[in-house]
DNA sequence: TCCGAAAGTTGAACACGTTCAAATCGGAGT
DNA sequence: ACTCCGATTTGAACGTGTTCAACTTTCGGA
């Protein structure tokens, strides 16, 4: 769980003064992963509302301003909650591309590995969730800030794609990975809001949803299918230009 | 605007002892009017944040806690606000019902008169959004107490399909109305973080999207497609079994 | 070695949402 | 007219996220 390599994120230590953005000074890089860490265990014991800033910042060892010397918000340090769970998803997703097994099978794996990354945290999700559906969020998945984390997850799709040897409509497989990353979106607010025992619901629907998009994909390539997949990439384009990654 | 004959939502105004239930006191409703006229104002004068409880309180001439007396929380007078616009929505979506242009027409301005009604509050949406977003909430669109609001929407969809007479799927006809609400849902979505100069993106989308579902829903009788249909209905009703409206 | 500026840190203070014990009101029953 | 009793109303108080002016530490260069 917790010790996978940082890539250095967007997020800053300089609020005030961010000029100088020297890689790490031990110290301030020290005091700011302790909030992180007690922020995310905190997080994870006793959900977010629960958990106040005063709270974590004891727990650091750290004043509140100080906290809030490292992240202008609480909803940041969701943001680094977040992060630690798709490293953990990345880490869990690395087997499953290697692996020789068939579109369907591997994706229906990543997605299955994303939910048990997240269900001990189904509680909190929700909560995430509410911050990350505001427009203006930096954690929104369509905000400018994590333009980095989307393209780590498009790129997850990407890699499965490119190495599928299903054959499909070339339009769409150029465009296949953000349509499965909005499906993967669309599966997370899904299960957000699944209350069946372990979302068990959810778990059906990737069953069921990842065969009919196998079956879709293949299709893609007949000629009846056409129109269908050109009408709808071209939809698509409207509504998320090719050129916007 | 404002004039609507208030339909007899769910909210009530008895937090304690709320099992008379009698109709309405006149004193007690005035003032719970009161609050809702001036929250739904300074809402969409200042937003949400901007607007504080006490500044409402202010505005209708009651204390605080009065306030709290009526409404559990803030969050609850949200939903006063977005019952006031779908009243509107209902309102100008009913000519169109009645007006005999096509299917696609039909839903098209159905869209489009939603989009209208909520164009000058694209900022609060915004917020509204991220409040809606989580599952507990009572404005979350999944949620028990929005069941009312959630038929009434479906509702015209509903009468949408029930008038058409575009050649369909049985069983996808029975399905559509809800088909079409989700697919309400994704635009609002996608128009709450378009920020084009007066969400002219949206707009776009529906002018694309809606001949699209329009010819999807007519292929859907041609047996070529059937298996589409059927194993998209299939997933549907997993995702959203047909007992539960 | 010392200085000064930058980086880091502090805790009190502020504004806000929310709670609650107490005060007030209004009308039904006598 | 009087008395209850529930419905309504109040405003002070609490806990929270956030800000900020002041303080301390660090460290490169004279």
């Amino acid at each position: 769980m917790g010790s996978v390599t940082h890539t250095d994120n967007g997020s800053s230590p300089a609020a005030p003064a961010a000029r100088g953005r020297a890689a790490d000074t031990s110290r301030g890089e020290q005091t700011r992963q302790a909030i992180v860490t007690s922020a995310i265990r905190l997080f994870g014991e006793a959900g977010y509302e629960k958990t106040t800033m005063r709270a974590i910042a004891a727990d650091a060892g750290v004043s509140v301003g100080n906290a809030y010397y490292y992240f202008p918000a609480k909803e940041a340090l969701v943001s680094e909650f977040y992060l630690e769970l798709q490293r953990e998803h990345l880490a869990r997703v690395e087997p499953i591309l290697s692996s020789g097994t068939s579109f369907g099978d591997r994706l229906a794996a990543i997605l299955r590995e994303g939910i048990e990354v997240w269900a001990p945290h189904h509680a909190f999700a929700g909560r995430f969730i509410g911050i990350a559906a505001v427009p203006g969020s930096p954690v929104s998945p369509f905000s400018e800030e994590s333009t980095r984390a989307r393209e780590l997850a498009t790129s997850i799709f990407h890699r499965l794609v490119d190495s599928t040897e299903t054959k499909m409509d070339p339009q769409l497989r150029a465009r296949l990975p953000q349509l499965l990353w909005l499906a993967q979106l669309g599966l997370v607010v899904y299960w957000v809001h699944d209350t069946t025992p372990g979302q068990r619901r959810t778990r059906a629907v990737v069953d069921l949803a990842v065969p009919y998009l196998e079956y879709l994909v293949g299709a893609s390539r007949m000629k009846i299918f056409k129109p269908l997949t050109t009408r709808g990439l071209a939809l698509l384009e409207t509504l998320w230009p090719h050129a916007a990654r």
